[in-house]
DNA sequence: GTCATCAAAATTGTACACAATTTTTTCCGT
DNA sequence: ACGGAAAAAATTGTGTACAATTTTGATGAC
């Protein structure tokens, strides 16, 4: 099983994203193709794809021969990111408790349990993977593969902004329960509480940001 | 105000959509750079670009060296595009509802009635066009910025998709009641009601693109 | 005959050069 | 001094060459 390796590409990708996440570039900023390549030591080749990417991904605006011009979401728009992810999950939540199987319920039980012991043992990054497996599988049992992977893109695309309060430990215990919550609407095949409880569940982080950022 | 001209890497990219959407290609294949670039008689600098945009629009796979594979939905994925198209509609709908302006309904009243001007003049592409438009007004009436973005940027993806049955001319006229519906469900800040209409009204392309197809 | 190994070919990845376009500066007329 | 046109500089767009990697095919050991 050999893992696709990641083109430089996606490399620079993912730092300017960091680096658009941390703020390090103000709104309307110009990404001078030869002066970030040489600052990450790459051609303009592979650097143009990544601000292709970093266009797609919104965090940026690409205008032929003019061009890219990052977007630094303000507090509103994080807002609004999360809000619409939000729903996402709670539509997901939703159309799961309807769909699920026991065989996935069995993996989503397990996909808690690992958060819990990574928690234990204070094993963040480890936690933030296993969270975001948790998720997954109710993505997945949707029933909605194109839904699945547009809530993970979306989740992948929210990540750099999530950071900061992912790793606010008082915040994880209380995202614990939160799991458990859901797990046991969608045993209870609620699926009004299972939406609610996902909407809920992200709508919260997005107060967290804000009081880590503001 | 001087339209951003495409870069060739935007047309090729188009190009292949359509290429795709029109199903050219087999699943799975391989979509070899040098043959394409030949093919459209430019470089593979901004065909790459293009094959790029291609797998994040999710109509292909990008796997670093060994080459972009494109992804034919079946008629399964293409009912699931449409339902989460649906669906992000009918939260747009529904929030507008509540928050949408006068000065909105009137621009969407305006827009209905260009609609149905397009459609008596049986100028099909403008109607596509003025549908769009009308589409919009009640993507940003939603209030969530970044919502109307996700769900245009939805649009646009699906749009290959959905050549072939909106020339469809007798679902034109229905397609133009449930106009009137939305608007007047909105114009009675019925929420539910802008809701379910807008879900429905895509929900039936799907089905009509089902005839067209099998 | 099957498998492993290695060479050859094909293909993707990237650097670089130059073309096309936009932005800035210079210079001139009024 | 102020605009405006033209030249110069800077920046993006793309073709091409070559490097890196993968795939294919040949060869030989067992």
């Amino acid at each position: 099983m050999s893992r696709p390796k990641t083109a430089t590409a996606d490399l620079i990708y993912e730092r300017l994203e960091g680096l658009v996440a941390e703020g390090r570039f103000a709104d309307g900023e110009r990404l001078d193709e030869v002066r970030l390549a040489a600052e990450f030591g790459v051609s303009r080749t592979p650097l143009r794809e990544a601000l292709r990417l970093l266009a797609n991904a919104g965090l940026a605006e690409f205008i032929p021969n003019r061009g890219t011009f990052v977007r630094q979401p303000d507090f509103t728009r994080l807002v609004e990111m999360f809000e619409v992810m939000a729903e996402l999950e709670a539509w997901c939540a939703r159309l799961a408790a309807h769909r699920i199987t026991s065989a996935e319920l069995l993996l989503l039980r397990q996909a808690a349990s690992l958060c819990e012991r990574a928690l234990g043992q204070k094993d963040y990054h480890r936690y933030y993977d296993e969270n975001a497996a948790f998720h997954g599988i109710i993505y997945d049992a949707a029933g909605n593969g194109f839904l699945a992977e547009e809530t993970r893109s979306m989740q992948r695309r929210l990540r750099p902004f999530r950071q900061a309060q992912l790793f606010a430990v008082d915040r994880l215990d209380r995202s614990m329960e939160e799991h458990r919550q859901i797990l046991a609407a969608l045993e209870a095949r609620d699926a009004p509480k299972a939406e609610d409880l996902a909407r809920a569940h992200l709508r919260i982080q997005s107060v967290v940001y804000q009081q880590l950022r503001g």
